[in-house]
DNA sequence: TCGGGTTGCTTGATGCATCAAGTAGTGAAG
DNA sequence: CTTCACTACTTGATGCATCAAGCAACCCGA
């Protein structure tokens, strides 16, 4: 934390700008091609692709919520739109009731499989066609700490 | 353009994460302290901030929109509530009928001065704080490539 | 074992973003 | 001087994100 909060001189700008850019421009960019595909959000996507990762391709809520970066109450709408489109299946945790487990169902393993090359390809003609080794980790690394402090919040 | 699209590696995945994470957590990051304030989002204030810099506070809609990043169509939507709130104004361009002005009012720079100092000093916090000047500069160039390979799509 | 606090999740209302369609002005070819 | 294509913007409908509230289930101390 600052001590005075001077606004941005011309470097801080010119780093800024650009950072917001990004960050306004890409979810748009990786909707698209998904929408297109598979008609699924890229946020959507996200779920199925953490759930199928998982351990048995199943998680908590919660726990699927944090690796999506996204609320609870945003994933509990997207899951119920998702189970109804036969996607995901979410049933009671035995050992905590409180908790919901989701668990990907064939459907939902289909339509990722039919979204993934696309979706590789996008995030591929995007980023990573566009840096070195090197850079990537750099870009990786700067990314984290500026995720450590929005956590910080 | 990659030939062949094969899933990424971990090394990538390891940079891919984050980012997505970073792109998908700022936005709300940085609504959160200017709604708090002024009652405003991000990409409100974005506008009125463009046209603060603006050669007579004064811009062109379409050129507005590219600069806050958003559709022409998203700004007219806020705009219109920007201007039933008296922040900014829209009057026809006298040179092109086509086009419409849009120009702060003092409301409108009543507001921006209120809004910037906190979220000067959010964006530090999150951002300009954690790095040296050469890792800005670094970021800075990064996402600029990023986001002409988005608008070259 | 019972009460208060906490956790995990869902829901409904509101407000925003997006898309497709529509209107109107402009420029340029014939 | 008219028509056609294009540009600039607005609008209305739809669907999504967010927030606040609510409801169980759990945990823990007394």
């Amino acid at each position: 934390m600052s001590d005075a909060a001077p606004w941005l001189d011309d470097e801080e700008m010119s780093a800024w700008l650009p950072l917001i850019g990004l960050v306004m421009r890409l979810p748009g960019a990786l909707d698209q091609s998904l929408r297109r595909d598979v008609g699924l959000s890229h946020f959507e996507y996200g779920v199925l692709a953490v759930l199928e990762q998982a351990e048995d391709q199943t998680m908590r809520m919660s726990d699927l919520a944090y690796l999506c970066n996204g609320s609870l109450s945003r994933l509990s709408h997207v899951a119920r739109r998702l189970e109804g489109d036969g996607l995901l299946r979410r049933y009671a945790c035995p050992t905590d009731g409180r908790s919901t487990l989701a668990t990907l169902t064939d459907g939902g393993r289909e339509v990722l499989k039919k979204a993934a090359p696309g979706h590789v390809q996008t995030v591929r003609d995007l980023i990573f066609d566009e840096f070195s080794r090197d850079e990537i980790r750099l870009l990786g690394d700067m990314c984290r700490r500026i995720i450590a402090r929005i956590q910080a919040q």
